[in-house]
RNA sequence: GGAGGAGUCGGAUAAUGGUAUUCCAGCGGCUUGCUAAGCCGUGGCGAUUUGUCGCUUGUGGGUUCGAAUCCCACCUCCUCCGCCA
């Protein structure tokens, strides 16, 4: 959400990105809402004064009032109503060295790393490999879970585990709180990071939200989150933080639960594309600064391009352009990792600067040091979300023998070398 | 699954239908000086002609000239019994 003001004094700017973000809205419909919203407050307002220094001397006329008072507070109630729901459609001002486009195709490359492998024999897709090395099985998953569904086993149980290890230890070592968090989440919550209202056919929502202590089933929906960052955003809800409190640095885990209803046919086959899946995320809520959070953003996506550089995986860093972005965000990057059955580099981590256009919906602010308050900077970022990340691990690491080495990163954690090993094997 | 309570500023607390009290903490200022004390100011949100005005007692409605107080729904917490990874 962006401040009304800033909406007033900056209109056609707001309707430019519109235009170059893609998303259809009448912002001059809006404004013409704010005015009368805006009237018929003061009315009331004006109303309510009166009625009040009435009710103490003539209760009759007072009573009279009341009737002019409930009949603008319903307009106004109405109003309001129109209003608000425009206004989480507002999208962010995106920053002045956003690449202009109209889809994926406006996306810039920005940065490579890594060499990509060559493969002096056949190689396998991670399919294929899991089925070999019996690591992943898809028709059990879609068995017991559905499309998309899918069981890890054996190493590539050990694999997963022993990445989150490495990715939730690195962002402590960082200064990073660490958190798990909840994934049945209430409505107010996916409102508050811009899942909702649009890109709410994405997250699924629980048909049984289940009871309360006292036996009453619980009334209100409940959704289960397509990542961290919102139940990470909405645990500071409400809260004034101190300015020497900041930046606030939160890493969180959890379970991500995506219905990818926009998404049909597209990556049907392996880890990629998942209707659940796990993920380490990170946070940072920074002062009101554009260069400040820009930093910030900077920052994050070193920590994510860091993990893949600890795994020894080829990846390039994608700036994000106008049409390709969220509403919300300023600016974003994607990071794309080598994925050799692909040919291609394909998204594994993904870094957003929202500035406070999150926190002016879960009213995050802090008091800065001339007392002033203000809504911080959020940004979010991957650190590692698994299984996807498996699919460049297990396709870049095979080798011709049709084994596959551990990344060296993380062979404390799992005790072995290369896949198969018979520790874990019974 | 059963029974009963409670929600007032960061914490504590008063107000049983008459317009939200007091204390502590924090922050700002002032005074006195000796290991600190005292005094004054200070919640948030919105509108504004910058004078002010309105809203805010968990949330949303209702009754009323007037609601923290009465009614309805929801959210949350607590106590006791039972069950449980």
């Amino acid at each position: 959400m962006l401040d009304i003001k800033f909406i007033r004094e900056n209109s056609d700017k707001i309707k430019e990105v519109c235009e170059k973000k893609g998303i259809e809205l009448d912002i001059d419909y809006l404004l013409s809402l704010d005015k009368k919203r805006r009237d018929l407050i003061k009315k009331s307002e004006g109303l309510r004064f009166q009625q009040k220094k009435l009710g103490k001397e003539e209760r009759k006329k007072a009573k009279d009032i009341k009737d002019d008072f409930k009949k603008i507070k319903t307009e106004l109630k109405k109003i309001e109503e129109e209003y608000e729901k425009l206004m989480l459609l507002v999208p962010n001002v995106y920053s002045d060295d956003t690449p202009i486009g109209p889809d994926e195709s406006g996306n810039k490359e920005i940065y490579r790393w890594g060499k990509v492998p060559k493969f002096d024999f056949p190689i396998k897709d991670h399919i294929q490999l899991g089925k070999d090395l019996d690591l992943i099985d898809f028709e059990k998953g879609v068995k017991v879970s559905g499309f998309r569904g899918y069981f890890l086993k054996n190493e590539a149980v050990l694999l997963q585990l022993g990445l989150i290890m490495h990715a939730i230890l690195k962002m402590s070592a960082k200064g990073f709180k660490l958190m798990i968090t909840p994934t049945l989440l209430k409505e107010f919550t996916l409102i508050g990071s811009g899942h909702f209202p649009v890109g709410k056919e994405d997250i699924y929502q629980v048909a049984n939200p289940g009871k309360l202590a006292d036996g009453n089933f619980i009334k209100e929906p409940l959704f289960l989150t397509g990542t961290a960052e919102t139940p990470l955003l909405a645990y500071f809800s409400g809260t004034t933080f101190k300015e020497s409190d900041l930046p606030i640095k939160v890493c969180g885990f959890s379970p991500c639960y995506r219905s990818e209803i926009g998404s049909y046919g597209k990556d049907t086959k392996g880890l990629y594309r998942l209707h659940e899946f796990v993920k380490v995320e990170h946070i940072v809520f920074c002062k009101n600064d554009n260069k400040e959070s820009d930093q910030w953003l900077e920052k994050m996506k070193l920590n994510s391009q860091e993990i893949l550089e600890d795994l020894g995986l080829p990846y390039r860093v994608i700036q994000i352009c106008s049409g390709d972005m969220g509403a919300g965000k300023r600016k974003m990057y994607d990071v794309e990792t080598w994925m050799p059955s692909r040919n291609s580099y394909g998204e594994t981590h993904s870094a957003s600067n929202m500035t406070d256009w999150q926190s002016r919906r879960l009213n995050i602010k802090y008091k800065d040091s001339k007392g002033e308050i203000k809504y911080v900077h959020a940004l979010n970022d991957t650190v590692v979300a698994m299984p996807r990340i498996l699919i460049p691990i297990l396709e870049c690491y095979q080798r011709k023998d049709g084994k596959i080495d551990v990344p060296k990163v993380l062979q404390k954690y799992l005790g072995f070398k290369k896949i198969p090993s018979s520790d874990v094997r019974i």
